[in-house]
Parts: structure tokens; sequence; C-alpha cells
DNA sequence: TTGTGATGTTGACAATGTAAAGATATGCAC
DNA sequence: GTGCATATCTTTACATTGTCAACATCACAA
């Protein structure tokens, strides 16, 4: 099934074209034909999978954040404590991104000059990643035998959150993984 | 002067254009072309004052955080207290984004899942509105005879920022100014 | 077997950013 | 004022891009 007519599996091909794309040359550079040419396929063969170029940009990013959860679930698993899990979790966001500074733009904006969390609870309550974090927390909770109030939580996993999203951001910036400051990272960690 | 070859003020003119297609239409209907035609000016006009599209957007950008800017200091001149300032400055921020929903995205980006300020501290120091909420904080404390540490002041300035640009942040999605619990702000920006 | 829908190709089009070459006005040296 | 350098603007041109429509090819079920 070497030069077939059908591809086979385009849809997950130039999802993965574009993830490549967005690796090597950012963003910008992406195009609906250059993706399309990635797969050595003509410039309109990607109307049959995507309705247009937002839904395609759409299925990549649920991609990428899903191997970003994958990298998160991952360093969390056999953890014994939950701090330490929360530890093995920042340290792997930070990798994460520090490994693609292109994806840290991809998924959280080019223009993007926060690094907290949006208030917006409907966010809080879907994305993935921080339904992780706050599993680890209460966690942390429950082996430590503290009380908080659901405000304290929230303040509290917020904090974690924009520690981790804020060294990440910084590290994506310089691009320099090894400007990464690891032992400050998990001291600030330390509830 | 009415039809002369030269436009006479060109450069300003084609910011003007591009702040109200931006107010109009958002971001994404904005060209190069569409701004010069707003100006009846040839399409490659504007590159006798921009460098390219990004360099009109930048310059535009800063237009539209001059006139933030003059919002944020007309609420605060006058005021008797610093309290009374905070609080002013707090519902001409939540204003100012509420009666241009689309300079919110223009100005802090499309994809902003934030509404927290980056730690980044060069931005700190650099972003005029920010620097006027530090001033007014630091009048606060002055005022009240109260002493803090340098982080705490920290943490309390990013905490009022925080409250202020996650509801300017819902009133833009809403797009609804009437939605906007007033007094429920005020009571949260009375430290 | 047949034909129906999913998948791909080709060709076309309008919108866009940008560069090059030339036209026109403005201001300054003399 | 004259003449020229420069800033400003127009015209023309080109490559890239997103999208559509018409058609080709394949897979599979009736």
């Amino acid at each position: 099934m070497a030069d077939t007519y059908h591809h086979g599996n385009l849809r997950q091909a130039l999802i993965d074209a574009g993830i490549k794309i967005i690796n090597d040359y950012g963003e910008d550079y992406l195009s609906l034909r250059k993706v399309a040419a990635a797969c050595d396929v003509s410039h309109a063969a990607p109307y049959a999978h995507f309705k247009d170029k937002d839904d395609l940009l759409e299925a990549i990013k649920q991609s990428v954040t899903e191997s970003f959860m994958n990298d998160l679930v991952e360093a969390v698993e056999g953890k014994a404590t939950a701090d330490e899990a929360i530890i093995a979790m920042g340290r792997a966001y930070v990798t994460f991104f520090s490994k693609n500074p292109d994806y840290y733009i991809f998924l959280f904006g080019k223009q993007n000059i926060t690094a907290h969390l949006k208030m917006n609870k409907e966010y809080k309550n879907d994305y993935p990643p921080f339904l992780l974090l706050r599993r680890m927390y209460l966690r942390h909770l429950e082996e430590n035998g503290l009380e908080k109030t659901f405000e304290e939580q929230e303040i509290e996993i917020v904090k974690i959150w924009s520690i981790v999203h804020g060294m990440a951001s910084i590290a994506c910036m310089k691009g320099v993984k090894s400007s990464i400051n690891w032992k400050d990272l998990d001291e600030r960690l330390l509830v």
C-alpha cells in the first residue's frame, strides 16, 4: 500500500505534520497548503477531514494538549506522596514547554501577557492539566490532615499553578533549558 | 487641501482607521489594504509610514494603550483618598473594556486563557497601567499608616489587578455592560 | 455487480502582504 | 525664484493563502 490513491490515515497525518511545522518553524509559518504538501497530498485534500483551517488548528491543539497531559500523568504516576507528585508534575510541566517552546505560544497565545489561570470556573473545571493538579492538591490535604475552605483551596491551587506556569513561561522565552532553577521550583512548590 | 496628492497626516489616519476597523469588526477583519482604502489611499501607501503590517499593529496597540491610560488617569485624578482612587481606577478599567470588547482581545491576545498579570518583573515595571496602580497602592499604605514587606506588596497589587482584570475579561466575553456588578467590584477592591 | 459515499485531485478565484519602479509634492540650498 | 534631494503616494506585479466547485478514484454494502 505504498502509493495508493487514498492515504490511509490522512487526518492523523495532517495533525502530525502540523505539529511538526509548528515545532520547527512556529505557528505563523503553518498553512493548510504546507500541511497538505508535507503529507504528499493535494492542497484541497484536508477539506475532506477538516471544515477549515481553524478546525485543523483545533485538532492540533487538542493533540498537543493530550501529549502534554501524558507527560504530566506519567510524572505523577506511582509517586508515594502527593507532595512528591506535585513537585514531579511541576517539573514535567516546565520540562514540556522548555523542550518545545513553540507549544507554549501555540497553546496559550502569542500575546499572552499573563501567567495565572483565568478565574473562569468553566475553564478550571474543563482543562485536564488543571483537574490533575486539583486532585493532587486534595490528596495533599488529605495526607497531611489539613482542612481548608473551598476558597482557600482555589487560591492555593491557582498559586501553585502560577508558579509552575510562570516558570514555564520564562523558560520558554529564554529558550534555555539550562537556565531553569529546579531547586527553586521545588522549594516554591512546597506549600 | 481637499484632494491633494499628499494626505497630510496619513500615519495617524491609518492608525485611527485601524482602530475603527478593530472596533467595528474585530482584529481578524483588519488588513493593510482595508486600512489604506479607509483612508482613500492606495494599498501600498502605508509602507511609507510602517515597515510592515506588524509595525502598524504595534502602533495601533500603543495608541489604544494610551487612551486606556488616559481613562485610568482621569479616573484617579483629584480623588481625595487612595482607596477612592483605586476603586475609581478599577471601575474605569472595567468600563474601558466593556465599552470596547474588541480592545481586550487586541491588547491581551486572542487565546488569552489567563486573568492575572505575568510574574515577569520587566513587565510589571514597564506597563503604565500597572505602575499607576502601584502608585495608588503605595499611597494607600501611607495614608493608612500600614507597613508591608515588598513581597506582601507585590502579592496584594497582583491581587487587585487580578480582580479588576478578571472582571474586565468576563465583562468583555459577555459583552454586556449591564451585567457588571459594580458594588461587588468595589467591595472586593477594599483591601 | 453496482452504485453510493468517502476521499483525493485539479483548476479557479479573491484577498492579502510585499516589493519595485515611477509619479508628485515639499522643503531646503543657492 | 531655481533646482534638486527626499518623503510621500500610485501603479503594477507576484507569490502565498484559504476556500470552493467539478471531477476522479477507491472502498464497501446491498
